[in-house]
DNA sequence: ACCTGAACACCGTTCAAGT
DNA sequence: ACCTGAACACCGTTCAAGT
């Protein structure tokens, strides 16, 4: 459906540049250096006309989020022939990696409805593999949920603990970080939580994330 | 530790008339109207006024969250009689029930890491539960990870549907209208999808929150 | 110690104008 | 159609001053 009338002087710009450099402002400076007026100065335009791409910052970072869920849906998981808790494993990992990569815009995720096509692709990926694993549609679909709940719930708490911008430290740092500040906690105001401290500090690690997707593949395993 | 020198001219406000300003004004306005100038004049100071009891934004922010979290941690689920799942679901009801009250707030749960005392707080209820219906320690700190990811996950996931400003709309609407949203997936492109619409349009009620906690107690169940 | 007025360096967004 | 300059109504935060 191609618009009629002259095509105007030039386009400078796509959706996918303001796009990209939004991501780098995030993932370099954090929330506050991703805003209009940067996204216009690193791609060179004036502020205002970011608006002839989007109708507001709302719908960059809707547009933003979508595409990171976009390219996290792919990858090894849609191989049919393995065991069906690998693939949940797989799309889990995978989306891990690519939301942990860019912590910033990983925080922006649950800040509006998931409603979007990539969000719609992914259930219906997830929906088609619990239902080819024997799980009855109905419980399939809450299932779907289950899992996304959990996954898009973990990543978000795991970058939620880190405050300031650029990239995320490797695992041990953040490890190493946490169990310092574990052992601030008072053993005798909270016992346990004191005792636990060397296991809670590991609670952003891959295992912990695969040991609480596990166990809550066990509540839905049909077998 | 009182302070020394002369005690000041007065003190019209405290921590907590701060608190409930933006509290208010979350709920009414959402996280727009929620800015330092707007609690300042909710209160009736000067805007600066108000970093005399914090020292930026970002500490307010915090604050609020961890006085949410706090309010929450109460209730029936104290109640060392009842069965352990029972206590758990009470909790987790009860969190829902208190912080989907406040959706602008609860918006802002993820926002920061969960390091506060009410927190650590939470966490000791939940762990010193578990470990008393028989779960290994070790197992018993993941698990309390495990369920609180899952209750914020699914609360956050749950006021992220929700737009703009004011209170959540019943149940029923929220419902109905999420229906109307599912209802344009595109059969042809996400069969399973459409298929399950009537389920998802169902992910934000009560029972499907339910739902999803026995599967992962199921999980986590010693027995 | 606590509060105020004024200012600084930003925002997102709109509007009229240019090509 | 697309972009610009200028402006509007906001932000969070700081500073010097008042009591």
């Amino acid at each position: 459906m191609a618009t009629r009338g002259r095509p105007g002087p030039r386009r400078t710009l796509s959706e996918d540049e303001i796009l990209d450099a939004a991501l780098v402002l995030l993932d370099e400076g954090g929330p506050a250096a991703a805003s209009i007026r940067g996204i216009a100065a690193k791609v060179g335009v004036a502020p205002n006309a970011v608006y002839t791409y989007f109708p507001d910052k709302g719908a960059v970072v809707r547009a933003l989020v979508e595409k990171l869920l976009g390219e996290a849906d792919a990858g090894e998981f849609a191989d049919e022939g393995k065991p069906w808790r690998d693939r949940v494993e797989a799309l889990a990992v995978e989306l891990r990696r690519r939301l942990v990569a860019h912590p910033g815009a990983a925080a922006l995720l649950m800040s509006g409805p998931m409603d979007g096509p990539r969000a719609t692709a992914l259930n219906e990926r997830l929906l088609d593999l619990l239902i080819g694993a024997g799980v009855e549609p109905a419980d399939a679909a809450r299932a779907t949920y289950l899992l996304i709940v959990y996954v898009l719930g973990a990543i978000a708490l795991e970058v939620a603990d880190e405050t300031g911008p650029g990239p995320l430290p490797p695992e041990d740092d953040r490890v190493a970080r946490r169990r310092a500040g574990f052992a601030q906690i008072p053993a005798e105001v909270f016992p346990r939580s004191a005792a636990a401290a060397p296991t809670m500090s590991r609670y952003i690690t891959t295992d912990q994330y695969l040991w609480g997707l596990h166990r809550l593949l066990d509540g839905i395993d049909p077998t």
